[in-house]
DNA sequence: CGTCCTCGAACTGCATGCAATAGACTGCCT
DNA sequence: AGGCAGTCTATTGCATGCAGTTCGAGGACG
């Protein structure tokens, strides 16, 4: 299929496929990428994988080298850190932009639905993780998109390129951990908050919540990391220096 | 040179032609992008220009179309303004940053330098705007050095590939304008009050005054919309919506 | 024994050919 | 005359061949 359909490209098929053996540690960090065993490996010709290492590289997860080729990049937990308060700022701004610009309270009907739905699932006796973080992530995308700007979407998409940025990457390595129940009533507790906050127009309170929302995800990461199952269940783990 | 010398190769070329031709306004937005009459204008061949389309696809400056192709990307004032508050949010957070991870004061000797040499110029019975502009995006980078954060880096570098969201697009095309100098005082207040909060460690107040000093690029912006010459220097303009 | 130089192989970046599709154009039918 | 279907061309996405360079290994020299 030469042209168009590009969810079944072979661009698109090298990019998700690379983005998934990177994060499963296949392709070491910090050394060079292989072009031509990586093309046969995907099952793509080099050209599509060309493409796909320009894209990886345009979200972080590679390096370009001097000399011409890729490298996997490593990531210090100061990384990981930034990134997260990164994700915490723009969604902050997200938050409070939406406040500054709902037009009428119907436009929040999708994320209180979403919230609701959260309630219940938080408060069953034995909440089921995964379905939380679908809810979660649903939230998120509802929040950003009600901030109505395309330049902040993007900014928010390109952070949670990198594998521990994104809002439910940490939460979904938890199924082990005993804590993981008080995290999410905090959590549901924040996104109550948020929703009020924005249905009553106060931006800079909206901002705030989300910051110290993204935050819980740094607790969350200090958790994992001291749990050895739960690390493994960690999407990207293999990139972070320092753990192990 | 087929491989290596990423400054002079091929795709470099084509980027960077590409880049400049749709600020030129030759191409028009909204519109196919031609793939291969591109590529004679530019003096490369199809592949190199390939990856530039999708670089600039990344930066926002070009968008793939469901059928296969690109095309030029246009922008309306509130997409501009959008970008402006971002920037501001993002070196607000690499202000707040720097104060934060300050060591040790002799870190801010680069930018006490720049910001004195900003003081002079300033000070000038007719400040020459070419130097101010210059002087201007070090100090930017500057600060965000300080901000010891790659993710930040890259964040903003991505907001800033916008011609307009640049910290100093919009003083560039004001030569014609009176009102600059006033401009280029409380810029340059902002500049010394970032300073000075930085150096005393106050995160929060380094943090807003980023984000007001972003808010002058938008009362730049009307400035310059009102005035025929000044949107004949202004970068990119032939993207505007609304404008003309 | 260490260092430098030379040779070689492997790999990257680029150019081009090919196949398949999307859109335009024409002709026909209603 | 308007709409629809068939065809046709232009264009994109992909595969592959080629050339040049970089990095490693091996040997020679100090």
């Amino acid at each position: 299929m030469p042209r168009g359909d590009v969810a079944g490209s072979q661009t698109t098929k090298a990019t998700l496929g690379l983005r998934e053996l990177i994060f499963a540690g296949e392709l070491a960090p910090e050394e060079r990428v292989p072009e031509i065993g990586l093309a046969e490996r995907l099952g793509v010709s080099r050209t599509p994988l060309r493409l796909a290492l320009a894209t990886l590289a345009h979200e972080g997860l590679l390096r370009a080298l001097p000399g011409g080729g890729f490298v996997v990049c490593s990531f210090s937990l100061d990384d990981v850190a930034d990134a997260i308060e990164l994700r915490g700022v723009l969604e902050g701004t997200a938050a409070r932009f939406a406040a500054e610009r709902l037009r009428s309270e119907s436009e929040l009907d999708g994320l209180v639905a979403v919230t609701e739905q959260l309630d219940a699932v938080v408060g069953k006796r034995s909440p089921v993780l995964e379905r939380f973080v679908e809810l979660n992530d649903e939230y998120h995308r509802g929040l950003v998109d009600l901030a109505k700007s395309d330049a902040l979407t993007r900014a928010i998409a390109n952070v949670v390129a990198l594998p521990f940025a994104s809002p439910g990457a940490l939460l979904a390595s938890q199924a082990a951990l005993t804590r993981e129940q008080e995290v999410l009533v905090v959590a549901q507790h924040q996104h109550r908050a948020m929703l009020d906050a924005v249905r009553a127009g106060h931006g800079a309170r909206a901002e705030e919540i989300a910051r110290e929302h993204a935050r819980l995800a740094m607790l969350n990461l200090e958790l994992v990391l001291v749990s050895e199952p739960a690390l493994e269940r960690l999407p990207g783990a293999p990139l972070l220096r320092g753990v192990g």
